[in-house]
DNA sequence: AACTATTTATAAGA
DNA sequence: TTCTTATAAATAGTT
């Protein structure tokens, strides 16, 4: 700062370092003395230089150890206190989105419309039927889906009833064989055909009831839809 | 420092004591920081305002606690190093008093006395001379105590003579009275008489023997001396 | 917080 | 280490 500037970096020449180490310790040593005076403060410094040698300047009445302690109490002290704003920020944010959370639930509930415009309204007009839409459709899904699995309970039964009857079948033309033929209308085709037919129809019949405003396809589009998660 | 010098005493007005603290610890953070960098040094800084707020720097690459730790094993060092230095003096000292302490035994010894001159010679030996003679009166003090016990237990037995002495005279009287007289020679006054002087004279002589150059007092002052301790 | 007249700190040299 | 001194930096008072 005098005689030239200089760059703020490493000095390299170890004797100017040090020197430089001297000079300036006194001087900050001294500014600290003067802040100590002038604004009544407790000031503590403590240097190491790069060659190992320990300086410290305390403020009058204090010790460094004692400085020390009362240091890490107000750390503890304020990091408590930061942590506990935080803690209230947080939640009054929670708050304050609970709150607008319950106004929009009630609106949706048809209540607390008072203080809404009518642009405000149509959206939430909109949303809402939107939000309609979406659940019809995810019923919709839920519903066919059920009516697969039935339909697969109903083949697997089925199949188990043609296999009794082609076992009995089989038993009654072993017993023809054997010279007791009693009821002719026992029949393979017959039976299955029946219980393919009418239990799907059953279904069919329900699904148009409780679906009015589905979508326009037939029950075989239902599966290509995906699910809501 | 600027627009006017200003004493260095506490600032009295709250509002510029304040402003003047965050100027000033502005101030000397950055020199910290340039120390730190041209000095290669390490420095931590702790301030406590008189509002009690707490600002710190310290240099790049460490924390506060980790400084003071190394602050308090430096200082631990500094310390155990400071009492080796003092028991180093202790020690160095104490080897000094020592070798004059022999070198003076030596000299009382008559060895050693190739290096003094005639005047520390005259100074030996009248030294030497008042100690043989303090030495002189405390044996003499010490014999003369001896002789005071010695004669008190003379007394002792010559009593207890007399006293076996009696106690035969009362023996033979009886028996005398019983009719069996033996030998009349046996008295209270000759024993005693006899013990009294025969002992004292031994010793006296003895006295004259041993102490040729005693003061010059008689016998009988020998118990006024003190005991030399 | 920004400005600036001064004071203070200090780099380089002795 | 200390002193000197030209110059950089800090800052007291002001806006």
């Amino acid at each position: 700062m005098a005689r030239g500037k200089i760059q703020i970096k490493r000095i390299e020449n170890s004797t100017n370092r040090q020197v430089t180490y001297s000079k300036r310790r006194s001087g900050i040593f001294k500014k600290a003395n003067e802040l100590t005076v002038l604004c009544d403060a407790k000031v503590s410094i403590i240097m190491l230089s790069s060659s190992g040698k320990l300086h410290e300047y305390i403020s009058p009445s204090t010790t460094t150890k004692e400085f020390f302690d009362e240091y890490q109490r107000m750390l503890a002290v304020d990091l408590w206190a930061s942590q506990y704003q935080k803690m209230q920020e947080k939640l009054k944010s929670l708050k304050e989105v609970n709150r607008n959370l319950r106004r929009e639930i009630r609106q949706r509930f048809g209540e607390s419309l008072n203080d809404l415009s009518f642009e405000e309204l149509s959206l939430l007009e909109e949303d809402i039927d939107d939000a309609l839409s979406i659940i019809r459709e995810r019923k919709f899904k839920v519903l066919s889906n059920r009516i697969e699995t039935s339909k697969k309970k109903v083949r697997s039964i089925s199949q188990q009833i043609v296999l009794r009857n082609v076992a009995e079948i089989n038993r009654n033309l072993r017993n023809e064989f054997e010279g007791r033929l009693e009821d002719p209308e026992y029949g393979l085709a017959d039976n299955e055909e029946h219980y393919e037919n009418v239990i799907p129809g059953f279904f069919a019949l329900r699904l148009q009831q409780n679906q009015p405003n589905a979508h326009g396809g037939s029950g075989s589009d239902l599966t290509t839809y995906p699910l809501l998660d």
